[in-house]
This record gives C-alpha cells, structure tokens and sequence, in this order.
DNA sequence: TAGGGTCGTGTAAGGGCTTACATCGGGCGC
DNA sequence: GCGCCCGATGTAAGCCCTTACACGACCCTA
C-alpha cells in the first residue's frame, strides 16, 4: 500500500534524534556532531528521505526561484537568454521557471500563477501587458524587463541598438548602395524602433536618400522570405536589404536564391543578433552581435540584488553590441575588422 | 518601513471574512456568495495581495511543476523539446522548472535541488549518473528518461533511429556512394548507436562495404568541423557523410566550403534532427525529422499521469521519424518524396 | 410550527520545514 | 570540588495556505 512519503519526522524517529538536527545536517550547519551526521544522513537514505521544498521555502520566507517569461522560445535569440539567465540564477541559488506565452490562451493566467512561487520574475519583449506589471510591482514583486519599454520602477535590461544600426548602414552607403531596404517593423519592439532610427541617421548624415518606411516584417524567416520576395521581385529593386534581425535575414537568403540573385553581389544583406547559424551560411553574414547570455546574466544578477534587498532603485543597463562583418554586405570573405 | 508582506490574514481582516472564504473565492470555489467574492477581490487588490505558492503547495501536498534537465540548452534539439513540454505541461497545470547541467561543478546537487520542488523529473541524454536516478526513482519521484537508456522502471521516450538510419544509408549508396564515412559517437549516445547500428545494416543489406567504425565526433558544429576536415583533407576521401546529426552536418558544410569542395557534386551529406535551419542552408540537407515538441509534450504527459497515479507501470514510448531528402545527398533541389 | 434541506461562512487541524531559544553534559580554570 | 562556558541537541513557535467539518440562517414542506 502506498506508504506515506517520508518526512523529516520519519528521518528523525528512526535515527533517534529531533527534526531539528536532521533540519542542521541536511543544511549542513556544522554545529552536528560528526557521529550524529553520519547517522542522521543514513537514516535519510534508508527511509528514502527527499525533502519537500515547498515546506522549506515556506519556513525561510524564500521561493528561491525566479521565472522567466518569454514569448516564441524557439528562436535562437531567447534560447541564448535562457541559458545565460539559468547559468548565472543556478550560481547565485535560484531555481528557474520558464513560460511560453506563444499561442497561449490566457497568457496574463500563467504570469500570475507563476508570481506566486518565484522571488521574481523577468519579463521579455511584448508578452505581458505593462498593467500586468504594474500590478506586479504594486505586489512588491521584483521585476526586470528585457527588450522592452520600462514600466514603473522596473529594472531594465537592454542593448545598444541605435548606433550600431546607424554603423552598419553607413557601412552598406560606403558600399556604395543607394537603395536599401529595412525589413522590420519598428512599432513591434523599442529594439526595432531603435535600428530603424539609426538606419535613418545614417542616411541623414551621408546626405543619401532613405526609404520613407519600413518594410514591415515580423522577426521571422517566413515572414521576412516573404517580404524580402516581394521587395527583390519588384522592378525598382533595392541592392541592400537591412534586416532587423538574423531570422528575417535567412528568409532574405532563401528568397534571393528563389529568385536566382547572388549575395552580395546582386543584393547586399545584413542580419542583427549574430546567431549561431549566422556565419555558416553561405556568404557568412554580416550582422550586429549581441550578447545574448549576457543579458540573461545581467537579469539574474538584477533580481538577486532587489530579492535580497541590496538594491531598491530601479536601474536600466544597456549592453554593448559590435557590428560583425563577413561577406553578405559585400565585404571579402575572411571579412574586414570592425 | 518594509511594512509585511500582506497574507490571506490580511485580505480576511481588510475584508471582514474568515481566511476559508478568501481561499474559496481565490481558487474560484463555487460556494462564496456573489456579493461577498467581490468584496474579497477588491481586498485582495487593495492590499496588493499575492498568494504564497509554496504554502499552497505545502497544503496541497503537489508542488504543481516538473523539472527538466538537460545537458547543452544552446542547440536547436533542445530548444524544440523544452518548447513541447512547456506548452504541454502548461496544458496539465503544471509549471516548468529547467536546469542546465552544462559546465556545471556539480550537476547532481543542482538535480537533487531540483527534485525537492518538483512532482517529477525529465532527465535527458547524460546529464545524470545512472545511481542518481536510481535514488530519486528509490524516493518514489516520476522519472521520464529523454534519449537515454532505461534505468530502472523509468519511463522512456525516445525516437527510431535504425529503420531511418538503414533507409538513409540505403539511399546515399543508390547514389552510387561507395564509401560513406559515419560522424558521431555510438558511444555517446543510445540513439547514436542506433543509427551506427542502422547504417552498418544497410551496407550489409546492399553487400556494400562498410568503414570498420565511426569517425568519433561530438554532436556539435565545431567538433564536426574538425572531423570533417581531416576526412576530406584524406587521400581515400569519402564521397559521402553520414551525420550523427544537423550540427555536425553543418560543421561539414564548412568544411566543405573551406576546402572547395561542392555539396554534392563532390561530397554528400547527411544530418539528422531537421533543425529549422536545415532547408535553409545551401544545399538543402537532406536529413532526419524528429517530432521535437512531440518529445517533450509526451514526457509531459507521462508524467502528469505519473504524478496523478493513474500509471503505475513503466512504458517506452518511441516516436516515428522522417527521412527528409532535399538535395545535399544529390537528389534535384525540388526533392525526391519518400 | 417543527423538521429537514440548502446555502454561505467560519473553525481549526493539518501540511513539512527552519530556527531562536532553552536545556543538558562535560571539560576546564581556579 | 565548584562554577562557567561551550558545544550538541531538543523544544516549540512560526511560515501561509487548504479543506473537512461544524454551524447558523433561511426556506420548504408536511
């Protein structure tokens, strides 16, 4: 019969000592006298001891977790996030819980829920709605947001987006393009809006004419193949396309070799994030590094700071980007240095 | 002055109820009279109040999550299977926990952290030693094993391997191919085995001659790379590769490119796993779909049926794979159908 | 008008852990 | 030989919920 799952009780009546010395030797308190550890720690192996969490996170007033809410895990963006945020949360003690909202139907549901058992919470791009947050933060809820516009007193974790957007075209002008399109759409991200203001600057500052709009994309390969197809199908086809990031790039490949177009030589292509495919494709390319772990680092280290109180204002951090030029703007294959 | 952090207490008093009422009306209980559940909610907004997940946890004796190990989240496999068991595990009510173990000093107190806050544990490829596993199964946790063989009565999910592989191998050699080198480490992996095991029997099939072993490579670009190189670089070049997955193909790609050799005029390849990246590459590779997100939803599911005892008994579930031939083994660009 | 249901709410007993404080034996200084 | 102090352990009070059960008010029915 399913017998009742060990407690600390059980552990302690059968090495013959109080719950509080198994508590200090499963804590590793080093007042236990080593005889009784040993014994102490026997005990839980024989009766199969596994303490149960939600009692100790209870007692110590701690969940000793964060969560992570992002919106298409899919992408290799918040892949490299993730793993940056779970690495730098595991050293400073703090579990981590992930959540799609991607195709969700009560997404708002599942951030609330996940509020109840975490420290704090790290919020990515458009998944949640800023009176969520506000609510959040009314909560006492350590926040931080990443890609994303602040709320309230939130910490903020960014990257440079303007002028390295501004370096890369002026880069593609030296080229010598004149027509170069941006694929993106600016009202989906303070990031996108960012790349767009810098691709204008350029413009502006190389007296060259700039496109009036962007060519509206979402960050993905289908999306940007599609819209890439349409712009290097038309007659007043642009020898550059700058994309807002590496995804709608590889759609710009997939179109141009579609439409039997060369890279660079008949169209010039830029990508931004520098993901891991980037610099295997064929010409390598060129695009804007940022450091994706990084960022997930940066959150974790934010929230440690405001969940053990060493910190109460809000702060923003933008991280450095660097423009990474191989082949696709044109550039010879083993690449110039930036 | 850090006021306290408000309870179920405070909402009762702010509202003039008992503490049972504000948790009926939290968890939506039918029974609280339609006057009174408002003027709870108002309380529960008006003091900022966020329900303690561990204390319900603790009540309800469920910690309402799983966890999931894996080794290298970075690549594109692991990615595709967190996405299929978040979204399923969401579907169960379950939240996600995930820890890496990559790089870790030490990845078994990082899973047996783990295993206190969760109600079951997906433990994928070698992240855990096979006496870990047996201890959690001894303390009774659910245990679903991803890509890895059985220990104890865990539940398995895994996909096929050796039909695929022998298909596969069996169409590089209809191509002609007389000698097809294998990259990968049957050792590494039980699905590596599988498909060394696969690609043997075909040449046995076809009374063609087989390499006497593996070339040994991690299942990583880099590594790939590296392999690739020396094969090709090698007097008796091989005029096919056979990769253990996408990443090393992809490592062969570049490999390839660096020594001027054309795919797959000059040497075929192969991967496995269909990445998103995969069509995209030039040429298309011709390559092994595995159901990613199936793997994970399924473990999901294996689990909650675990956690709610409606299994007992341990099952293997393998899920089928499809041959995707685009043309890097030497079929047209439109691709043969299988 | 008494008895029996219902419905809405409250009471109180856990759930398993941490930890401040109390207690109990020695060893040691004098 | 006495008192002190310290090291090892125990006692018990939380931590914040859920929920079985009790209870009282009210409405029906007989």
């Amino acid at each position: 019969m399913g017998k009742r799952v060990p407690t600390i009780y059980t552990v302690a009546d059968h090495a013959g000592v109080s719950i509080a010395t198994v508590s200090r030797v499963d804590r590793g308190h080093p007042s236990v006298a080593d005889p009784t550890a040993r014994r102490v720690r026997a005990s839980m192996q024989s009766v199969g001891y596994r303490p149960n969490g939600a009692a100790r996170a209870l007692a110590m007033q701690r969940h000793g977790a964060i969560g992570l809410v992002f919106p298409q895990m899919s992408g290799p963006y918040y892949t490299g996030v993730i793993v940056g945020l779970e690495e730098a949360a595991a050293g400073l003690g703090q579990g981590v819980y992930i959540v799609g909202t991607q195709g969700r139907v009560r997404p708002e549901q599942l951030v609330t829920d996940l509020s109840r058992r975490v420290d704090g919470l790290v919020l990515t791009g458009r998944t949640v709605p800023d009176e969520l947050i506000a609510e959040l933060q009314r909560q006492r809820l350590p926040v931080v947001l990443l890609a994303r516009t602040a709320v309230g007193a939130s910490d903020v974790v960014r990257t440079e987006n303007t002028r390295s957007a501004q370096r890369l075209t002026a880069h593609l002008i030296e080229h010598g393009h004149k027509t170069i399109a941006f694929i993106g759409d600016p009202d989906s991200s303070p990031d996108t809006a960012e790349r767009w203001d810098g691709f204008l600057k350029a413009h502006r500052r190389a007296r060259a004419g700039a496109p009036k709009s962007p060519e509206l994309s979402a960050l993905r390969e289908t999306e940007g193949r599609a819209t890439a197809t349409r712009l290097l199908g038309s007659r007043a086809r642009p020898t550059a396309l700058f994309c807002a990031n590496d995804e709608i790039a590889m759609g710009a490949y997939a179109a141009a070799a579609e439409l039997g177009l060369k890279i660079p030589a008949d169209v010039a292509v830029t990508g931004w994030d520098d993901i891991p495919v980037a610099r295997f494709l064929n010409p390598g390319l060129t695009t804007v590094r940022q450091p994706l772990t990084e960022i997930g680092a940066v959150a974790a280290r934010l929230l440690a700071e405001r969940v053990n109180g060493s910190r109460r204002h809000a702060s923003t951090t933008v991280l450095p980007t660097e423009i990474i030029i191989r082949s696709s703007c044109g550039c010879q294959p083993q690449g110039g240095i930036w």
